[in-house]
DNA sequence: GGGGATGCAGAAAGCGGTTTCGAAGCGCTT
DNA sequence: AAGCGCTTCGAAACCGCTTTCTGCATCCCC
């Protein structure tokens, strides 16, 4: 293993000065910062993370928590922790991944232990029990997803209850009257996960001021579940012309269903829904949606992490105008 | 922040003595660990990973590498990492994520940072980049997957080739004679992933054994290539009965254009998968499949890494035997 | 040209653990 | 009572890095 030390004798200076040159935390003259930076490529130094941990109070590496609860969809899950590690690593970081059961365990001993300069918190809940120790703050983090009190935290997602609004916009301005919200499966509005709570507000909202029929509903996954909730739409909601999914895995099976009851999409049954792009562009028919964008949320709250982590300001809560891309599964209502 | 000196003073003991009760490095008498466990638990010490890995050349860090290819099936490899991080806490490690796009990079910075004790690799090339590096040794290592040459290296599977004979063995034991292969994208076979070059052959071993008419297609992802197969398959092998599916996101939307086909699955078609069970008992029909137990794999390479941390022997190469489980898919030819 | 600011770099003191080395206590034998 | 082996624990060295503290040139200005 070649150490700091072996650097500091190539390049004829002491340990410290290496130590300086390599984080720029003084000022090294230029010819000694070049011949210490040659040394490195020279002999192939890395910096030993125990070392440092140890004396600099930073091990560059961020934890990542993810609970995995029931009901999550795993490739948007998945498609986050890619992001950050990506992002981690562009800010030479690299992750470490937390999935314990309710999460506060994993935080704490992170915290406790430091093998993680910061932590990144997803698929919070309105209330979520790892709150308290965020806010004790021996661990500087930042939450993918809004709580109920957001202040003294800080928070990146997508402004679901906008995104909410926007589908029931469109589908109105084609012309709707009647239209369903089909959201995640039950346990998640239970756990008053965050997004999926805002996401029911907003498209509640929007349809009360355009004044138009509208009904909530939650659905789990699977054909079966698919099947019940169409047949309840339409026995419930005879005039349904306008849906709005917010369940990935629920897109296809849900089309299918209304296929069979005779209602097809977009000619009966105008379609949005609040997924990644991928998987509304790769639905049986291509579907107008509003994109989480996991890859931008992911990257964003890297980002944060490591400005609070260097001691710069940084916004309390961001949250990302959602943005509708129309695809073949709206049109205005009355067209064949 | 309670450290070490912390807990000795408490227990009335010295740092050392502290050390050793908690790691039991060296005997020590009932009534000491005793005391040093209460001031433990009073004080809620827990040791810090940069002094522990700078001293002690151990971070209690496992990484996990996963390269993130096209082609992969997403909540296949998401499983496998869960469960990795599951056991790993078992034995009271973290993991680090390593999603580099070739890998090497990541495994040679883990190495030499010393940021983690060993490395779990995963979805291995029959050659794979990664090889040189871990046979160095630098860094303890178990793959998931076995590579052409696997002497010197500690390797788990499933048995992907008998895997592939199973599959036959139980469509020619139900008397289909003409079977076909749809297998992972072409960017698997090309990239000589492991186990899907071993599943190729362990299939057409066996449709010889039986002197069955066999064909392999590989088939990449979404119902447009579903469809593309299918017909290709009931143009180029007209009387075919019998089908093993090795592409987990292809199961439904094969079954589909089948069916468009005129086909219907178990009447007209025996299909067989190796897939995860769960994908495989909530496709459209559930589908006799052989098990990739990635839970299972994912927990041996754990146990296996952390037995070659401490020094103990380890078995070079396990190959978990498949197991069978019959669904609805497949009846014995000619049933309607 | 003397004295204070300034810039650069080395020596040494940590960081929070682990491990080596050695000392003390104790029960036996001789 | 001295000598020996054994167990049990503490002092101190050490791991590899960061950071503080200090020293030494240089530079500038009156």
């Amino acid at each position: 293993m070649v150490k700091i030390t072996d650097v500091a004798r190539r390049a004829g200076v002491s340990p410290s000065t290496v130590s300086y040159a390599l984080s720029g935390k003084r000022p090294i003259s230029d010819a000694t910062r070049l011949r210490v930076q040659a040394a490195v490529r020279e002999l192939g130094y890395r910096a030993d993370g125990g070392g440092r941990g140890a004396a600099g109070h930073r091990s560059k590496v961020l934890a990542l928590a993810v609970p995995m609860r029931s009901g999550v969809h795993v490739p948007v899950v998945t498609q986050f922790a890619v992001s950050v590690v990506t992002a981690a690593r562009a800010h030479d970081h690299d992750v470490l991944m937390l999935t314990q059961g309710e999460g506060e365990e994993g935080i704490g001993r992170v915290a406790d232990t430091r093998l993680a300069d910061g932590v990144i918190v997803m698929d919070v809940q309105l209330q979520d029990s790892r709150l308290p120790l965020l806010r004790a703050g021996s661990l500087p983090s930042v939450l993918i997803g809004v709580p109920a009190e957001p202040d003294g935290l800080t928070c990146v997602d997508l402004d679901f209850r906008a995104a909410g609004e926007l589908c029931v916009d469109h589908l109105a301005r084609l012309g709707h009257r009647v239209v369903a919200l089909v959201g995640s499966p039950p346990e998640v509005y239970v756990r008053r996960t965050a997004f999926a709570r805002r996401l029911v507000e907003g498209f509640t909202a929007a349809a009360d001021r355009h004044r138009l029929t509208s009904a909530v509903h939650p659905c789990g996954a699977g054909r079966d579940a698919a099947r019940a909730i169409a047949e309840r739409l339409v026995r419930e909601l005879p005039a349904l012309t306008g849906v709005v999914v917010h369940n990935e895995p629920l897109i296809d099976p849900l089309i299918d269903a209304f296929e069979r009851l005779g209602l097809s999409v977009p000619g009966d049954l105008s379609l949005t829904a609040v997924c990644p792009s991928p998987v509304a562009a790769s639905a049986r028919v291509p579907v107008t949606s509003v994109a989480v964008p996991s890859a931008e949320l992911g990257t964003r709250a890297v980002h944060l992490l490591v400005r609070k982590l260097s001691g710069l300001p940084v916004p309390g809560t961001t949250l990302l105008p959602p943005r509708l891309t129309e695809r073949a599964s709206t049109v205005p209502r009355g067209t064949a």
